[in-house]
DNA sequence: ATCCAGTCGG
DNA sequence: CCGACAGGAT
């Protein structure tokens, strides 16, 4: 077996065998559920985005359900997670959402990168994990885990290169089902150890 | 490069 | 007081 796919199993039941299990990740919440976890995910750790992600959704089903409501309301059931503009671009989201797209999340890395707030993460993010695309997926802890591997400094340079995403594209694995796990499991190992969960990865 | 209606633990 | 935190927009 070639090398990289080596790697490919390995990280896989890995990640199969220690994944937090999120409710965004549960197979059956809806590419919204998804959409505001990653946007509430910005900048903001998973043990303080998993209440308001419940309360959020519970209040607000679907994309017309918020954007019937006026901006301001989504900026108090915004809380503590911080960068409240975060909560206003993801009401604008939503009106666009009803808008533009019958009131449905667009599946494609294009249409999704068009919403309010959602940059090249968040659009590749989600495409990859609400609808199962395959697609290059690059954040923080991704970035931690490059760094270390082909680098060799604990922590990612200041800016993400092209030559960065590039090597991440060839890294991804060929096999769409597999490329959507790889993205989820490089992540969550590029965040071990940064959650006091213990020393399990070596 | 810098700011974002930022927040939290060290 | 400082920096990390599933970034994005200017």
């Amino acid at each position: 077996m070639p090398p990289l796919a080596a790697l490919h199993e390995a990280l896989d039941a890995w990640f199969g065998a220690t994944a937090r299990d999120l409710p965004w990740r549960e197979p059956g919440c809806s590419p919204w559920g998804v959409l505001v976890s990653e946007i509430m995910l910005q900048q903001t750790p998973v043990v303080r985005v998993l209440p308001v992600w419940e309360d959020w959704l519970r209040r607000w089903p679907s994309p017309a359900h918020l954007a019937a409501e006026a901006s301001g309301e989504a900026v108090r059931q915004w809380g503590r997670l911080g960068y409240p503009r975060r909560a206003l671009r993801l009401h604008a989201a939503a009106v666009a959402i009803v808008e533009k797209h019958d009131g449905g999340v667009p599946g494609t890395y294009d249409e999704l990168l068009e919403l309010p707030g959602v940059g090249s993460y968040t659009a590749a993010a989600v495409a990859a994990f609400a609808f199962g695309r395959r697609e290059t997926v690059v954040d923080t802890n991704i970035r931690r885990v490059h760094a270390r591997l082909f680098s060799g400094t604990a922590l990612p340079s200041q800016s993400l290169t092209a030559a960065e995403m590039r090597l991440a594209a060839e890294l991804l694995p060929a096999d769409v089902g597999l490329s959507v796990r790889w993205n989820a499991a490089v992540m969550e190992l590029g965040g071990a150890g940064l959650h006091g969960e213990g020393a399990e990865v070596r």
